[in-house]
DNA sequence: GGCTTGCGTTTCGCCTGGCGAAACGTCATC
DNA sequence: GATGACGTTTCGCCAGGCGAAACGCAAGCC
C-alpha cells in the first residue's frame, strides 16, 4: 500500500488516505479489522478510526456484528455508474450468455484500466470443470489473451503486437495458470476500443479445432454487440 | 448534497468532502464538470480541484478528453468487493435468469441500504414492453414490493407489516410509477433477511391470475437459492 | 472588433483541523 | 495474574489545506 518512493505530491493527504483504506480491501480481503487495515495502509490506528467515521456515515464501509470493516453498498451504487459512463452497448450481456451457452467455456468482458485490466462482465457455464473468475477482478496486462488484445487494439501502439493485430485475436495457453486456456477478440466501435471479449477454460479442451471454431463465434458475437 | 441542517459531527472533514463529490455521480449524471460539481456538492472549486487530484490519482475517477470528470474503474472494483461481502449465493444470478425467461418479467434483487434499497441484480427479458431498471440503481423504502419485504422481514418490527410477514409476498401495483407493478419475496438464509427477489413489469399484465402463479414461482426461487 | 459570460486553473496568507504518541479498557490465551 | 492483541480515547502542537480573489482562455453576442 506503499504508495512507492516518492508520491507525485498534489492532492488532499486525508483524502489520499481515505481511498488507500478502501483499496486494502482486495484480493479476496472482503472484511478488515482495524489493525489488519493499520498493517495494510501503514496508517495510524487513530487516523483510521477518525477517516471511518467519514466513509461510514457516507456508506463507503460498513461494519460487521464482529466491529470488522466491510465495503460500502454506495461503493456498489457508484461501480455501476462507471460501468453506465462507459456507455457500452446493452447487448453486452447477452452476447456473453449466449456465447457461454454455445460453446460451454466461461465467457467474459475486460476494460483497460491504467496498467492493469479489469473484468466487467463474465458468465460461467453450468459444467463441473470450467475457469472461474470474478466480475471487479483486476489482473495485470503482462500476461493473458484478453491483455494481448487491449494492448494490441488500444491506443499505445506495440510494434511486437502486429501478428495480433493482423488476426484480429490473441490465443493463450497456460500464461497466468498452466491449466487455463483463452481466447480473446476486441469490440470496437469505429475504430475505438471498447474492450476485449474472451472465451476461457481448461486448456484440454482448447485444441487447433475447437480454437477456430471459438475465435469466428467471438467475432460474429463482437459485431453484433456494436451493431 | 447538503448533509443537513446540523453535519453529526465527527469524521475528517477533507475525507467528507471527497465522499460528497463521488456521490454527486448519480441519477445518471455519468460525467461532470468542475462548474457542476461545485453546484451540486457546494464545495469552493479549488478545494475540489485539489481533492480530485487524489482521486485520479487513486483511479477513483478519471477525466474524459473533454475534461469532465467520471467515476474512475476502481469504483467497479470496490462494487465487487461489496457483493462479495454478502456471501450470496451463486445461484443467485442463474435464478433471476431463470425467473426472468420462464415468466417473461424483469427479474431483480434489493438489498437493504441504510433507509433506502439497492437494486444489486436485475435481469430484464427480450420483450419490446417491459420494466427497465438498472443494477447499482437506488430507490426509497417508502414504496414499492420489494421496499414492503425488505420492511416486513427486517430487523426493525413494523406491525403494520403483518400481513406480509403473514403472505410471505407483497404485491404493488402502480406505486412508484402507475403503468408498473410488482411482486416481491424475501430471501432468507437461517431466518435472517439476504433480499427481496421481484418480479416486475406493465401493470395489465400482473391480474390475479398470473400474479399467484408469479409467487409460486418467487418462492420457489427464493428455496433454490438458499438450498 | 470589443464586451460579456462561463469555464478551469493558480495563487497565497491565515487559521484550524486533524495528526499520532501515548494511555486506556477489554477481551482471550498461557 | 501476567501477557498480548485489539479497539478506543485523549490532547497539545503544528503544517496542511481552505477559499477569496485573481487569472487565462474560449465561446457567444451585439
Amino acid at each position: 500500500m506503499d504508495p512507492g518512493p516518492e508520491t507525485p505530491r498534489g492532492g488532499v493527504e486525508a483524502v489520499d488516505r481515505a481511498l488507500v483504506l478502501l483499496t486494502c480491501f482486495r484480493d479476496g480481503a472482503t472484511s478488515l479489522g482495524l489493525a489488519e487495515l493499520a498493517d495494510r495502509s501503514g496508517l495510524n490506528k487513530s487516523t483510521i478510526l477518525r477517516i471511518c467515521v467519514s466513509l461510514l456515515r457516507r456508506g463507503f464501509l460498513e461494519r460487521g456484528e464482529d466491529g470488522r470493516y466491510r465495503i460500502g453498498p454506495a461503493l456498489w451504487r457508484l461501480g455501476a455508474c462507471y460501468r453506465d459512463a462507459l456507455q457500452l452497448p446493452s447487448t453486452l450481456r447477452p452476447e456473453l450468455h449466449r456465447l457461454c451457452e454455445d460453446i460451454g467455456e466461461t465467457a467474459s468482458f475486460y476494460v483497460r484500466d491504467g496498467d492493469t485490466r479489469l473484468c466487467l462482465f463474465r458468465e460461467e457455464p453450468a459444467r463441473a470443470i470450467r475457469h472461474t473468475l470474478q466480475e471487479g477482478a483486476s489482473l495485470p496486462l503482462s500476461y493473458g489473451a484478453t491483455a494481448l488484445v487491449l494492448r494490441a487494439f488500444g491506443p499505445a501502439w506495440d510494434p511486437n503486437l502486429d501478428d495480433i493485430r493482423q488476426a484480429g485475436h490473441a490465443i493463450t495457453r497456460g500464461a497466468r495458470d498452466p491449466d487455463v486456456a483463452a481466447v480473446a477478440v476486441p469490440v470496437q466501435r469505429q475504430a475505438t476500443l471498447l474492450g476485449a471479449l474472451a472465451l476461457s477454460g481448461p486448456v484440454h479442451r482448447f485444441d487447433a479445432q475447437q480454437v477456430e471454431h471459438m475465435i469466428r463465434v467471438l467475432k460474429q458475437s463482437a459485431d453484433r454487440i456494436v451493431a
